[in-house]
RNA sequence: GCCCGAGUGGCGGAACUGGUAUACGCGCACGACUUAAAAUCGUGUCUCGUAAGGGAUGUGGGUUCGAUUCCCACCUCGGGCACCA
């Protein structure tokens, strides 16, 4: 039985002994904790004055949300981690910001106020009370006094603020936009309420409705939220997060024109109705359609248009399209679909053919269809694009679907992609774009008649097939052109893998394609380990079908025929890599380079009640007006049902005395904006409310902001899970504010670290329905806050994700213990002797590695040198006073009450927080003797002790002096020595 | 599918720019103290072998005097994005 597992007995230890006769004041965590707490709270130790001379830290953590479980042992982590940097700062003689507030406004504070009918203002502050004071139980060093939160009007009347300059600057608008709707509960969803395609609350499926919505146009800083994160110092995973969601893609805008029936060049059959000058209605906008591609280089293998099904060409060509009430059935489908179908669809895509209007590839003049399909989306690029089944995988899954045409038209040249790396594939898989490899065009116009003259391969120059033949050749291919039956096949069956390689043989079987007598492709290493090149079956492959050749083609990814050869209007890119080819085709098509986000602008609204009124007044005269300044902030009012409307507007749709108001501009009737803002928008700005929180004129003063965000906040630390949004809303926001001159600086954040997750026991999430939560309140009851701040950080790698382990605290309290009880020894040593010069270096080692792991967040490699440390120590004798008190200053950051309680007791006045941060002694860290280990052939054979630095000449002659190690190089000659100063000797022999 | 990250004892995890693999902690075993237990302290704890010695850092190769670390291929797990042309 674990002593520590009854919470009612929190300090098990009764008594403890150092010596043999000496009884020392029990380790209370409780009375010790609470102390300190109250102290430094009536000293005001972490509160920080503006403007103060000198250096300053900012060290941030996301602001938590005041939920009604209570503080999470997560929020200790990060919040942990955050505390220990700023306490270093402080002692390193920083002015330190160490703010915390509450992220107030959110839907379970409303839910819970729609099932209670507790007002959601009476639920923040209960929840806050108790955040509060949990966190003041952990000790974290926190400037209360400048506590923020979001649900304060005095808060959010500067959110509102931003929101009208964003507003006048043209950044905020309405607009109809697509929501998840939830037909059941009758209200809009935020993406994270839908769950699977259903409604998160009552489990219907969601729909799709269009929707009027604030929206803020972040999408305008989308180049600049890119580019600007080549000045930060973030995780690269979040940059690459960021850069993600932004989605920045440079390509080609290319035209493809477009004709009637009457203008089909192919196609003999005339619609009979038509008029002769039909053609003149197609105006000069719209007889063309607009592509957006990144793959401009494929255009040859393009063979089909395909548009969103929203796309404005679609209305505006209804009088040529023939088969009109086909294509609105489609359209109006594809709008009412649900979610849920949407997703069990998966991949399988539908589309409708424009008929009565064909499309003229730039590229080669062939006229090619127009569909509609809703794999496109409208919301990227034109909304259009050219469909190359032979080299994307949507296009193809489309065009096989339909029986469209699939033409390849690029092709890797074999060989050396770089100077020293072998081209991998033989053939590369077509959908990839080999990152440097260039590329032969091959575009073929199936079954025709042999050319004899191929695009330039290597040089530009035209070669014949003997030379294309020898380029394979040269190259370590073995290539076989057949020429019978009027057409020449070349092909080629090659995969490294051995599993594919054998199955795409087989499948050449099935197909009757080649001969299974002569590929005995059961037979282990047949065929398996060398690059074979395959003759197809002439006669067989006159027989198939040739789209079917050409379905294998592409499913297997590695199989490739050139026919005849390589048309001489692409043959001009060959040898180009397939961004040069792009920009050379773009150019002579009359296209131009662009660059698209994926990003989309920020739907800024809600239709429920708990957050901040939009400040805005709709006049039926005036159209939108915006609340002048003054009147700010738009109070939430109180409602007596928080449930949202039948037609799903905000509750507080409902309360007329509030919607009704005059017009600021004309005097005349008008109503409140009603929709609230979403959860992000408090948090977009917080962390400069912290500079200055108290402000009633401005969000901050200007002399604050300089004074704290001259740089911006030097140290953020989160969870993963924000670093896409909520890291680039608040960005955007900085910018906006950077822009009009009211931050000095264009990034809110200089360094953003993340945390890794706690997971219950078992690597399970944490959650109540479990019941597999751990409280934190009980864990500092019984093993105090110290042990606890140790426990979460001695856990794992920071960043990582980690199990909680109840049994493994017991660790990190003996440590804690042990420290006490060495205080002890030190105190009550009569004569403060010096302590050993051993004990002396591993001392400055562990100061110098403490001070290098905590700025690269290895709190778990910190905790286990101080252990060690201490392990020293318990085996000493003497440690002298001084010594034991710079190990305390180490430890303060990880443990800061036990170590402010050990700091007094050796008769400190000042707090240790406020103490000078120890500094190495760089002689004391050399080792006077180091082991080094004598190698044999890279075989450990012995070890000695030599003194730090000694040169090769004398560690040799010490090795060789070695018994063991003569064992070894008995009648051996040795041919050479490897030393590595004092660390190992290496005789080779 | 794509993009990251990670695979080391019974467990959480260490290992600097390639240089004694398994630090530190949990657990376990034995011992000391104790009437006894707890706590504390000490010793041991990858594996085969009596030993000398050999084998182990997901798997298979490579580079090197020497590889957990570098290169190549593959397997497994975790996370993020997901029709973004």
């Amino acid at each position: 039985m674990k002593i520590y597992d009854n919470k009612k007995n929190p300090s098990a230890i009764k008594k403890t002994r150092v010596g043999k006769e000496k009884k020392l004041k029990e380790y209370n965590h409780l009375k010790i904790e609470h102390k300190w707490q109250v102290e430094w709270e009536k000293k005001k130790l972490y509160e920080v004055k503006n403007g103060t001379k000198g250096k300053r830290f900012y060290g941030l953590i996301e602001f938590p949300y005041p939920s009604g479980a209570g503080l999470h042992v997560g929020h200790i982590r990060s919040n942990t981690a955050m505390d220990i940097i700023t306490r270093k700062r402080r002692m390193e003689g920083y002015n330190v910001l160490y703010p915390i507030g509450w992220d107030a406004f959110g839907l379970p504070t409303e839910n819970y106020a729609i099932k209670t009918g507790i007002q959601p203002e009476k639920v923040t502050k209960i929840n806050t009370d108790v955040f509060r004071k949990q966190l003041k139980s952990i000790g974290f060093g926190f400037d209360w006094s400048r506590e923020v939160n979001t649900t304060d009007p005095a808060y959010y009347k500067w959110t509102q603020w931003i929101f009208l300059q964003m507003y006048k600057k043209g950044l905020a608008y309405k607009a109809k936009t697509n929501i998840n709707w939830c037909p059941s509960c009758k209200i809009g969803l935020a993406n994270e309420e839908v769950v699977g395609g259903e409604c998160e609350r009552c489990g219907t499926e969601t729909t799709k409705k269009v929707k009027e919505q604030w929206m803020l146009a972040i999408t305008k800083y989308a180049d600049r939220l890119d580019r600007d994160l080549d000045k930060v110092d973030y995780l690269e995973k979040i940059k690459v997060g960021q850069r993600n969601w932004i989605g920045k893609s440079e390509g080609s805008q290319i035209k493809f024109k477009i004709i009637t029936s009457g203008n089909f060049s192919s196609d003999p059959r005339m619609r009979e109705d038509e008029e002769p000058d039909h053609l003149e209605n197609i105006s000069t906008q719209s007889d063309f359609v607009e592509v957006f591609t990144t793959r401009a280089d494929t255009i040859f293998g393009a063979t089909y248009i395909v548009l969103a099904p929203e796309h404005e060409l679609v209305a505006k060509l209804k009088p040529q399209i023939t088969n009109w009430n086909e294509v609105k059935e489609y359209i109006t489908e594809v709008k009412d679909k649900k979610d849920i179908e949407r997703i069990a669809e998966e991949k399988e895509k539908t589309g409708v053919e424009l008929k009565g209007i064909k499309a003229i590839n730039p590229a080669n003049n062939e006229e090619i269809s127009i569909w509609i399909a809703d794999y496109v989306l409208a919301t990227y690029g034109t909304g259009a694009v050219m469909a190359v089944p032979a080299h994307d995988e949507r296009d193809y899954s489309f065009a096989k679907k339909y029986g469209l045409p699939i033409k390849q038209s690029i092709m890797p040249v074999y060989g050396k992609s770089t100077e020293n790396e072998e081209f991998r594939y033989a053939v590369s898989a077509f959908v990839r774009r080999p990152s440097d490899g260039k590329y032969l065009f091959i575009n073929s116009k199936q079954f025709n008649k042999i050319s004899k003259v191929y695009g330039g391969i290597e040089k530009g120059e035209s070669i014949t097939e003997a030379g294309i033949r020898e380029v394979f050749e040269e190259t370590g291919y073995k290539t076989k052109l057949v020429r019978d039956l009027g057409f020449s096949i070349q092909s080629h069956f090659y995969h490294p893998d051995k599993k594919i390689y054998r199955k795409l043989v087989s499948e050449l079987v099935e197909l009757e394609l080649v001969d299974d007598k002569k590929y005995e492709i059961d037979q282990e290493e047949v065929l398996l380990h060398e690059e074979i090149w395959m003759t197809l079956d002439e006669a067989k492959l006159v027989i198939s079908e040739k789209k079917e050749l050409h379905d294998f083609e592409i499913l297997s990814g590695k199989f490739c025929f050139i026919d005849d050869g390589i048309l001489s209007n692409s043959g001009e890119y060959n040898n180009l890599s397939s961004e040069e080819a792009r920009e050379k085709i773009t150019k002579k098509i009359g296209g131009k380079i662009v660059t698209k986000y994926k990003l989309r602008d920020w739907v800024f609204s809600r239709q429920r009640y708990w957050g901040e009124p939009i400040p805005i007044i709709h006049c039926d005269k005036c159209g939108i007006v915006p609340v002048p300044e003054k009147d700010l902030p738009v109070l939430l009012p109180k409602v007596k049902s928080y449930k949202p409307t039948d037609s799903g507007e905000s509750p507080l749709s409902i309360i007329s005395k509030w919607v009704n108001t005059t017009c600021p501009t004309c005097g005349g009737k008008a109503k409140r904006e009603t929709d609230t803002m979403p959860n992000w928008a408090g948090s977009s700005w917080y962390y400069l409310r912290y500079a200055d929180p108290k402000n009633k004129k401005e969000f901050a003063s200007k002399k604050a902001l300089n004074y704290w965000m001259a740089d911006g906040v030097n140290w953020y630390n989160g969870g993963m899970e924000h670093v896409t949004l909520h890291l680039l809303y608040s960005r955007f926001w900085h910018k906006f504010l950077y822009d009009l001159k009211l931050v000095p600086t264009s990034e809110p954040y200089i360094k953003r670290t993340a945390h890794g997750m706690i997971l219950a026991e078992g690597g399970v999430k944490m959650s109540k329905s479990i019941g597999n939560t751990i409280d934190p309140k009980d864990i500092v009851a019984t093993y105090g806050a110290d042990t606890l701040r140790i426990y979460e950080m001695f856990i794992g790698p920071f960043d990582q994700t980690v199990s909680w382990s109840t049994d493994s605290i017991i660790g990190s309290r003996r440590f804690i213990e042990k420290v006490w009880r060495q205080s002890f020894k030190v105190s009550l040593q009569k004569d403060n002797k010096k302590s050993s010069p051993q004990l002396i270096t591993v001392l400055h080692k562990t100061i110098k590695k403490i001070t290098e792991d905590i700025e690269s967040m290895s709190y778990n490699t910190a905790i286990s040198s101080m252990m060690v440390l201490v392990n020293e120590m318990e085996k000493a004798e003497n440690i002298e006073k001084k010594d034991f008190k710079m190990f305390l200053q180490i430890l303060a950051p990880f443990a800061p009450h036990i170590t402010e309680e050990i700091w007094a007791n050796l008769g400190e006045k000042k707090s240790i927080h406020k103490s000078n941060w120890p500094k190495w002694d760089k002689k004391k860290i050399v080792d006077e003797m180091v082991k080094i280990i004598i190698q044999v052939n890279g075989k450990i054979r012995g070890e000695m002790m030599l003194e730090n630095n000694t040169d090769e000449e004398k560690a040799k002659k010490e090795a060789l002096k070695n018994k063991n190690v003569l064992i070894w190089l008995e009648g051996k000659e040795i041919k050479r020595v490897i030393y590595v100063k004092n660390r190992i000797i290496n005789i080779v022999v």
